[in-house]
DNA sequence: AAATTAATTTAGAATTATTCTAATTACACT
DNA sequence: AGTGTAATTAGAATAATTCTAAATTAATTT
């Protein structure tokens, strides 16, 4: 579990912007995340964390996560009052949620999607973030009989 | 705290779709939030519940929140892991959540937004519904100085 | 390099929204 | 009236997250 180093320069100043600092344990969440982007809850994260690493405790796993969505590095992705998630994937884009096993995935979205949606808004309304998320199933196409 | 006769039909029509049946309880809540549309949390609803109907339960009001939700006479909003809250407002929209004073405001969208949303899903992904949360504050275009 | 300070990590306790459980109540139907 | 099913109730249980206070690490100053 190795960040590459563009992945520990973008770290890094990321991090130092907010005046933080790139410790051990934040690089190694960090890279867990990057490597398997399947959207894991913080406890998914510690026990992940706790193969390579095992002495790290849950309350470091939940600090980290916080620091890194705050310095921009991975988002956060909410369904109903599940677990919060997390997510490497800076582009815009949404999420959907199957409800049968639970799994999410990323929708690319063009940006201009984005851009209309927040011409909705009242003039003065600022938007700082946007969340869309698609609640469903998934057919499928392959058998039918 | 009453339902209009109208909305009393809506209601007993809705609950008996799914054999549920239209309870005091039931009733009361879910007029309780048709008559002030602003979000409340299931706390908040049984608090103001206890006002006019003191024996109504905690559990209850959980209980009676689930099926008018199932039932498709309210619907649930979720902002990052805050208390569920819940809306009346069938209409397709957007929530805004104001970070500042935690405030809920409902955003009007066409129709079509969601369809050209739909379009952006992979053909066996099958939404049952779309969440488009707003994050962020509101500027007071008055007050300049 | 030792001493000082500040930030981070840690373990475990505390919190909080929600769900569960089991008992009671309210209805609908014979 | 008696039976059966659904709904309500109070309180216990759960689970994700946050808090607290102590211990560790890193950075800075002497």
């Amino acid at each position: 579990m190795q960040l590459t180093p563009a992945y520990k320069i973008i770290f890094k100043k990321a991090l130092e912007k907010s005046s933080l600092k790139p410790t051990k344990q934040r690089e190694h969440i960090f890279s867990l995340i990057l490597n398997k982007k399947d959207h894991p809850t913080a406890d998914e994260i510690f026990t992940r964390s706790r193969e390579t690493m095992p002495s790290i405790s849950l309350a470091t796993v939940y600090n980290c996560l916080e620091t890194l969505v705050e310095s921009g590095l991975i988002r956060q992705v909410n369904f109903e009052r599940e677990s919060t998630r997390y997510c490497p994937n800076l582009k815009p884009h949404a999420h959907f949620h199957c409800k049968e096993t639970g799994a999410i995935y990323d929708v690319d979205l063009p940006a201009s999607l984005f851009d209309s949606l927040k011409k909705h808004l009242p003039k003065n309304f600022e938007p700082e973030q946007i969340d869309i998320n698609f609640n469903g199933s998934i057919h499928n196409t392959n058998n039918h009989y």
